[in-house]
Parts: structure tokens; sequence; C-alpha cells
DNA sequence: GCACTTTGGCAACAGCGTTGCGAAAGTGGA
DNA sequence: TCCACTTTCGCAACGCTGTTGCCAAAGTGC
């Protein structure tokens, strides 16, 4: 009921007690999260935020309370009294992740350290009109919820979303889908391909059909904010190669997006002058001499070109990590891999560093990354951001 | 003596009421500053920081009693008392701005409002060996100083930066300079061109010497944060096209640097595939491309192969604007601002934006920029971020 | 069994922004 | 001229934050 998080939004910056106690509760949050079923004491917080052990002890009490988190044991003694154990209670919140793509229409339920404790997927045109849209995520998202989560017993007004948000076991909806849009708003913009979606509030019509918040993001940031969560730390780009090149960008721990969401503009990065032309018009774009190289089955070529693209943007942002994703990597990711990974070190060795180059990885999480990342969108702001 | 300022580093982000106490100060600090001689009331201080009226009278009334504001006439009537507005005393504190160029070094001393009060230049050979360079920066620094600012009467024990800096007029040194360098341990690393230099401690022996605190910076990453400090908002990004092509971006507010100091190579990005050779050893660097057009009298060129990068970089960040700046723009500002905006229109219509293009400018500040920036590596901190 | 270490809670405390209230200093209408 | 009203801003009391001092709990090691 009583809740945490809520960062007063709409303020010009100025921190309250009540924004203080909610960033440091997001922070212990954060490293009890990080701690996983090992469990983590509350010297070790103290240690690890900088804040006493006592004021620890007050805002582990509180998550208690909460139901956030519970004692779990305690550890081997090291000469003294042994340390108690806090562990998250993952089933405390939950929330509904889905992914809109062209064809396909993926929805999750998660719970508050990302397991995917349900799971929905079905067939969609995205061309098929607001209203047909609408309503269909309303009901995969409905159906989620109640096959998995009990309906709260009593206050059975409005929808059963409406009822579990209202309970505060259902934190909201996050929504991924392709093309620019507006985070900040949740309206969208110029849908590749599909222009009737421009300027549709998607945000606003959801959260008032379903009766909680929702959260609208592109697919690449929602990617890139699973793969932060779900470990990668630091700074690091998530490139996906499907039908078209985007990229994800994390910068200490956080999903850059850009004033107007339209960060990550990567495919059409010109990377040969006057080279051949691109869908969009431009000549030389990454896209497509990516993409063309694909298609006479170049696919050393292609991750060369990739790999010149992620070593410019590596270098530029100076990332620690190059993660590669999207069905056209899937189809053959050593390849890709290697080859990026080859442009990395070269440039790396020519530019005298003996820290050693950007590494390279395959990005963890198959076809139901973007979904998972969506329902992040939720969650993270509950958790602080890690360290660095 | 008591000052403000000083966020709490080492811990790991976990906040106590001195550091809420300090974020609202400089937050409260920007304002002030952003009003300039126009002043600000506090209701006005408490509508923009959103914090209550109240709150903002304690906090000016601890920054009037520690000299850094002061109330300053009054505003006309809307109907009941007319507002007392609040001014910043530009000078209640200090800072050495100093640019290591390699063959010259200018020093700067700047007030809080970021006005130079007093300057120096002299040539230097930056390989001149450590012991040298250093000597001259201390040298300087302190004939600047000493000329400038009235030695503080008693407390004469070490040197006279030493002495104004613990009276706490004199907030330290800030120095920028070409080449890779460990900004948070103020390390240098491979000053191209000047091997000798690789891992010396700069900032610590500087700090040594002069008794004051100091700050290293790379010189392109000073000039942003002064271009960001004068005015410019949001997000944007520098092009400093000398000798060689390097970025300072601006995020947000805040000079981004990678977690190694690393970020705005911007200069060694790829842009042309198998092109010309580039001094690096790579090729068809947008340095090479760009430089070797100059060298031809191309400007023409130049500024496309410039504005092709400025792009990139543009949709990769989504950043607000573009300011350019160097010895090789000024030769032809208005080709190069004309060239690069051109080749941004170009893509923003490929791109169908309504929005309209990112905007490009020269950025003002000739060649004292870069020292001004360093001086506002010690200033910055004692201001908020400002909103968006 | 005793000294020691380590953990963590209870109570009192200082300091932050907030709230309630009133004084100061104007405007504008009767 | 007077009075009602608005707006600005400070004083005092308050609630809440993290902090400090102290003590109980629960182990280890001699």
């Amino acid at each position: 009921m009583s809740g945490t998080g809520g960062a007063m939004s709409g303020t010009a910056g100025g921190a309250n007690l009540l924004a203080l106690r909610s960033h440091n509760t997001a922070l212990v949050l954060g490293l009890l999260r990080a701690a996983g079923d090992e469990g983590v004491s509350r010297l070790e917080l103290a240690a690890r935020t900088g804040l006493t052990p006592q004021a620890v002890s007050k805002i582990t009490a509180r998550l208690r309370m909460d139901g956030l988190a519970v004692q779990a044991g305690r550890r081997a003694s090291t000469g003294g009294k042994p340390p108690t154990l806090l562990r998250l209670v993952p089933q405390a919140r939950h929330a509904v992740g889905v992914h809109l793509d062209r064809d396909e229409l993926r929805t999750v339920l998660v719970d508050l350290v990302g397991t995917v404790v349900g799971e929905r997927s079905t067939p969609l045109n995205l061309g098929a009109g607001a209203q047909a849209v609408v309503e269909a995520v309303a009901r995969e998202a409905e159906g989620l919820v109640t096959d998995v989560l009990p309906p709260s017993g009593s206050a059975g007004s409005g929808t059963p979303t409406a009822a579990l948000a209202a309970a505060g076991s259902l934190l909201g909806l996050g929504v991924a889908l392709p093309g620019p849009l507006d985070h900040t708003r949740g309206v969208l913009h110029r849908v590749t391909g599909f222009p009737e979606w421009d300027g549709f509030p998607l945000r606003d019509t959801l959260a008032r059909r379903l009766g909680a918040p929702v959260v609208v993001d592109k697919d690449t940031n929602a990617a890139a904010l699973g793969l932060a969560v779900g470990g990668e730390s630091g700074s690091f780009s998530y490139l996906h190669l499907g039908t078209g090149l985007g990229a994800g960008l994390v910068i200490g721990g956080t999903v850059h997006r850009g004033p107007r969401t339209g960060a990550g503009e990567f495919g059409h990065q010109v990377i040969q002058l006057d080279g051949p032309p691109c869908t969009c018009g431009n000549r030389g774009c990454i896209e497509a001499l990516c993409l063309g190289a694909v298609a006479r089955g170049a696919y050393g070529e292609a991750a060369r070109v990739l790999g010149e693209g992620a070593a410019n943007l590596a270098g530029l942002l100076d990332i620690d990590l190059v993660l590669l994703g999207g069905r056209t990597v899937a189809a053959a990711p050593d390849a890709f891999a290697d080859g990026v990974a080859a442009v990395l070190a070269a440039r790396a060795r020519r530019e005298g560093g003996a820290e050693g180059a950007v590494p390279v990885r395959i990005a963890p999480g198959g076809a139901r990354a973007v979904a998972e990342g969506a329902a992040q969108l939720l969650l993270a702001p509950l958790f602080g951001r890690p360290d660095h």
C-alpha cells in the first residue's frame, strides 16, 4: 500500500527528504537485487552505499514491512556475531512487458528480479489500426495477468490489471515497439511502414484502457535496458541487426535516449561517402552496406562493416562492451562476433592502447529479450543506478 | 571558511543530509548565476527548483552569510509586496584556468560567474620535460593570482595560491591539455607526440606544488564545458578542428567523458571504408579526409566530410546543436558552418523530420576558450546541473 | 569459562525541508 | 484618508532524515 519509489517528477531537480529516502531506498534495493539468492548483510549494504549501518537498518526494516525483503539465514561468523542475510522477495511486485513487433505481439509477466513468470505471443499486424492493436495488447495483458496472478479478492472495480495495480503488486505495463517515438510523453512518431500511427498517444490510451501505469519506448532501448539489468554493467552498446539496424546505448548504467528519444540512430550512419544508395535516400549507410553484404551471403564483409561502425561508436563514447543481437545476427552469430571483434582489436592496436580492445559478445535473451526489457521500464525505476 | 559544495566523493551514491543540502544549494547557485545582474526573487527560485519558499529563504540566507549572494534592490510590485532580488557576488570565488597547448601556455583567472579578470600567455614547449612544464605552470599561476587578487593578509604560510585557497577565495586550478588522460586520477596517457608524459601524475604534482586543488581534463572537454556554462543548454557537440580533429560531448548539461576519459574520439571515426590512409594507421578517417581537403584548399569538401561526421554523431546521440571551433575552422568559418549545416539539413529532410535539422554555429570564445573552460572545471561543481 | 570480535537494535540527537502563522510593504477601491 | 486585499518573506514548531552513543546478542578462540 505505502509503496516505495515515485521520484517527484515535474519539479526541476530540487530534492526534499522524500526524494532522499527514495534515492537511498532504491540504492539498497538495487544491491539486494544484485545479491540474488545469496543475500547481503546490513553491514555490506552500508559499506557499498556509503550510508551508516544504522541507516541501512532503518531502510531495510521499511522494506521488510512492505514485503519487499526478508531475512534469509545467516552467513558463517568471522570471529563475532554472524551477519544476518537479507534477500529480495521476487513475488512482491510484477510488471508486464509487451513487444509490439511488425508481425507479432509478445507479452511477458515478470517478477521483481526479472524472472519471467508468464508468457504469451500471438500474430499481429501493426497496420491493422490503432483500435485493434490497443485492444489486442489489452486482451493479452489482461489474460496473462489473470492467468498467473491471483486476483486480489476485494476491490474488484474496473479491470483485473487495475485491481492489481491498485493493490500494489502490478507496477504497470512496459511497451516496446520499433520506430521513432516520444518516450517522455508516450506518443508515437512515424512508425516505419505504418504512417497511420503518427502522433498516436499510445501510453495514455493504454493506461486508460487498463487502469495501470504504462511506459513506452523503442525496441532497441528496451533490449538495452534488459541487458543492463541482466548483469551487463557500466557503459555498453547493443546493436540490433534484423530487418533494419539500430542501437541501444547504455551510458553509466542508464539508457541514453536523447531529448527526443532519437538516440541510437545507428543504421543510417554514413560509413562510405558516396557509397551505394540506401532506402533512406542517403548513400553509404551502415545498414545498406551491411544488409547488402548479408543478401549476397558475404557475412565476413557484413561483419567488417558492422565492426567499423561499432568501432566508431566505441571510440566516440568510450564504452566498455559491444553486444550483438537480432535475427540476422542470430543466423550467423560466430561470423558476426568474430568479424566485429577483429575490427575492434585492429583499431585498438593501432591506437596504441595496451588496455586491450572493446570486447564483443552475442546478446543473451533471444526472441524474448525485448519484451523482458520492456517490463524493466517499470521495474528499473525501483532500483537505483548501480555504481559507475 | 565554511564553504559550500564538496559532494561526498568516494561513496557509492548513498546520499545523506549534507549531500542533500549541497545539491539544493548548488541548484540555487546555478539559478542565481543564470539570472545574472538582473537578480531573482526567492519565490522565483522556489518555483524553479520545486522547493518551498521557506527552504529557499534558508538556503539563500546561508549564501548571503557566506558572501556568495547579496540582496540587490527590488522588482516592481504586481499588487503586493515587491519581491526582493538576490544576486550572485562574482568576486566571492575565483579559479585559475590553464591551457597547456603544444607550443603555448595560456593562463586565465576567472571569477564566480566566469568573467576573466586576469590573463597571461607565454610560449612553451610541451616536450621540455615534466619538471620544466610543471614549474612554468606554477610560475604563471602564482604570478596571475598575486597580480590580480590581494594576498589575504595573515596566514602567509606556503605559496600565495595556498594562502588564497585556504582563505576560500581561490577554488583551485583547472588544467586542459591535448591527448588522452585520466580525468578521475589526473594522470596523463600518451600525449600525442610527447611520449615522455606517459603516466605522469600531473594533478597530484601540481596540487602539491601549489597547495591548491587541481583538476585535469582534455582540451576539447574543457572547451565544451566552457560552452555549456556560457549559455549553450541541453545536449550539444563541440567539434574542434585544428592540427587534429576532436570532439567534446555535452549530454544533458554534463560533459560526457566516458569511464576512461576516452570519449570524443571523433577524428579517427572511419567515414570512408578503404579510404586514404591516416596518420593513425587506419584508412578513411574523418580527420585524414577533412585535413587532406583543407590542404588542397577544398574547404567545401572538408566541410562536407565534417558535416557527414557531425550528422552521424547527431543521429547517434540525438543532440540539439553542433558547435565548430579551432584554428582551421577559424580560417574559413562561413565555409565550414554552411557546409556542415547543409549536410545536416539534407539528412534531416531525408529522414522526414518536420522538426528541422540540427543547427550549426561557430563556437564563441576564440583562443581563450579552452583556458576559460579549464577554470570551469572547478567552478562548475558549485552550480547544479541546469534543467534538461 | 572468559575475553574478544562482530553484528545489529534502541534511544537521543542534529539538521534538512515543511507547515502555520504573522509582519512588512505594496496596490486599488471607497 | 482609510481599509481591504495581495504578495513577499521570516520566525517558530514540526516531521522526517541519517547519525551518534550505548548496549544486547551471538559467535570465535584461548
